[in-house]
RNA sequence: GAUCGAUCUUUCUUCGC
């Protein structure tokens, strides 16, 4: 009934105990939640950092059947954001054996693998994709420039940027701000503010994070009056006058 | 029956481990 919309609407804002028993008890009474709201409850688990409760939901909808592709993808990202990576691939592989395995799920792989450093594995996962037969999208582009970037792997990152151009996409906010930030870490703040001009020419609008980025490679490289001239810049950009 | 909308993936910061 409409204690879906409730948990939905709500349970951000409640004691996950609380949604528990709420959808426990929709259970007992032979509600069925939904599909949605049961995986809401899955990452509300996951985010609360409970994720033993979030595994015990998770293995209960396998054994009904009521896992989607959705709920993969969270558990997959959950224990790749944890560095489980074998516990990942089990997830992967028991996402394979129903045909749910989604793109966002193969992107948390991948994001998982490139974090830890294991760019091997990165590149494997890469190569599975085809084999599910999905296509890379910006996000998967994304990740890997971001991993190749926070590593110093430069030659690969700028490789990478052109393979998004290949595919016939277009680089996003995020991947300016990544590139940004992955420059600075570099120490080639100049590079970074070449990426913000691009940024710019593309007609896309530097955020609040995209000038942090901007400082800090400043600072990482040792230019703090031109890191501070940045910090006076975004301020005035981004509290405009009332 | 189809499609769309609410739940999963990528950038800075804070906080945890």
């Amino acid at each position: 009934i409409a204690a879906n919309t409730v948990i939905n609407a709500c349970g951000a804002l409640m004691p996950v105990e609380e949604v528990l028993q709420m959808l426990r008890g929709m259970e007992a009474k032979r509600h069925r939640a939904n599909r949605v709201t049961v995986n809401f409850v899955l990452q509300l688990l996951v985010k609360a950092g409970r994720m033993e409760d979030a595994v015990e939901l998770f293995e209960d909808l396998c054994s009904r059947q009521r896992a989607d592709a959705v709920t993969f993808g969270t558990m997959a990202n959950a224990y790749g954001k944890r560095r489980m990576l074998e516990k990942m691939e089990e997830v992967v592989r028991d996402a394979a054996a129903v045909g749910q395995v989604s793109l966002p799920l193969l992107n948390a792989t991948l994001d998982a693998y490139g974090k830890s450093g294991l760019f091997g594995n990165m590149e494997n996962a890469l190569q599975r994709m085809k084999s599910f037969s999905v296509a890379p999208d910006l996000t998967s582009f994304n990740i890997l420039i971001h991993a190749y970037g926070m590593s110093g792997m430069v030659a690969e990152m700028e490789a990478t940027v052109e393979g998004i151009k290949a595919a016939g996409l277009k680089p996003d906010s995020y991947t300016y701000n990544i590139l940004i930030s992955a420059y600075g870490e570099a120490e080639m703040p100049y590079a970074s503010m070449r990426i913000l001009q691009e940024m710019q020419e593309e007609s896309l609008v530097p955020d609040a994070i995209t000038y942090r980025n901007l400082i800090s490679a400043f600072e990482r490289a040792g230019d703090f009056l031109e890191a501070a001239r940045w910090s006076m810049w975004s301020k005035q950009i981004t509290q405009p006058t009332m």
